[in-house]
DNA sequence: CGAATGGTTGAATTGTTTCAATGTCGGTGG
DNA sequence: CCACCGACATTGAAACAATTCAACCATTCG
């Protein structure tokens, strides 16, 4: 495997401000992972010896209620921390963080935080920024399943997919992981029979292109109107 | 108007591990202000030009749609911080605090925060358990309104306002300010109308008592039962 | 090739909303 | 002090969106 380099780092807003030796530093203290697809990193309730860095791939992260019901809260794209179970005061993780393709993570020990804060105050103020962005997402969630129906609600969740994890492809915009429609049920708070039935009316009017796991959008700014829902 | 005094904000989470010196420092920095009943202290989209602790009181928190639907994120009770839009690296407010009752709060501005948090640093490790708290909040919120049909889904928020804001009388306990059944609609995703035929029907049953602009609890272990649909 | 997983689509059902009407409480002003 | 107005609440009936139930098809994979 290729060597770890402080340029996996350089560009997230986390370590945005650090100079060469501190990244140099911290990298230092990172071991990498890869996580098969259909494996999991870490598990709900489980105790939260580490956080992450995803390098590569896509993971899904999910809460199970004790009714057995899943919910997917968010997909985690490369770059973007998870499993920050530790900063948030925790000492288990809330949720699952389950790969979707083969992935790879980079990992530091939580009991490496602390003193990693202290070296680098930064890091604190990026740690807040970060949270304080997914409590924003959290409550726009809230909004929008308290105040749209479940059509717009399909139309947000893909259109924010695509914007994450978009491939251009020749027919349009396609999902850069596999994602059944089930999936996006989980994502909000549907069933994939209703899911299924949004999607073929689209399809039929040529907004989207459906297959096995596949969703390509033809036609974002069409599909953007009907979640705004200003004409269509 | 009386002194300001360290004693108010020795027992929040945040201000825990400081000294009395460092209490009398921060408190020195703060100003108190009165809110009217229906007044705000903040409005969505302003200038996040300060933060917030509550005195004495009660705030909704809510989010208005372009659409013009509200949503009520939280209620703000005493010893709580509020308005921490700097601190998640916003420039704006992200939603608008109205005081639910006359109420009193402590505030500090905004560009006083990196000082401070230079001078304590423990402080960021309580701000961002505050916020990781408030994201595990908002993911319930969204787990519960993915999977749970509205009865329960507001059976969930009762008991969540009685458990903050509950004060023991002789007929149960009852929520400590005013709360319109339009409230309860706008706390849990639906309308002022199935609230009423709700509460009506627990009425009815001998789980709570309603009034107007009131709720009681008469029978919390019931409603709870009700909630976690365990039986009935 | 067979089994498993994922997807589609009709039909019946249901929980919730929408529409509408009416009632009640509480404060304000004549 | 009482009348009236506005805000809050209740409750029926109709309409509807979404779920549930059910059957069937397609594709992938071992």
């Amino acid at each position: 495997m290729a060597l770890l380099d402080r340029s996996l780092l350089a560009d997230m807003p986390l370590f945005a401000g650090l100079g060469p030796a501190a990244l140099d530093d911290i990298i230092a203290e990172a071991r990498s992972a890869r996580v098969a697809k259909g494996a999991t990193v870490f598990e709900q309730d489980a105790d939260a010896t580490s956080f992450f860095v995803l390098l590569h791939g896509h993971l899904q992260v999910l809460r199970i209620t004790p009714a057995g019901a899943q919910v997917i809260v968010r997909y985690v794209v490369p770059g973007e921390l998870f499993g920050i179970a530790v900063q948030m005061g925790r000492a288990t993780y809330p949720a699952t963080a389950l790969a979707v393709v083969d992935s790879v993570a980079l990992s530091w020990s939580s009991i490496a935080w602390p003193r990693m804060m202290e070296r680098f105050p930064s890091l604190a103020v990026g740690m807040m920024r970060t949270l304080g962005q997914r409590i924003d997402d959290a409550h726009g969630r809230v909004v929008e399943m308290s105040t749209e129906e479940v059509e717009r609600r399909v139309a947000h969740a893909i259109l924010r997919l695509v914007k994450q994890a978009g491939r251009r492809g020749d027919r349009g915009i396609t999902i850069d992981f596999p994602i059944s429609r089930q999936d996006v049920a989980e994502m909000t708070g549907t069933t994939l029979h209703t899911v299924s039935r949004i999607l073929s009316g689209w399809e039929t009017r040529g907004l989207v292109e459906g297959g096995r796991q596949k969703i390509t959008v033809c036609d974002p700014h069409r599909l953007f109107l009907l979640a705004e829902n200003r004409a269509e």
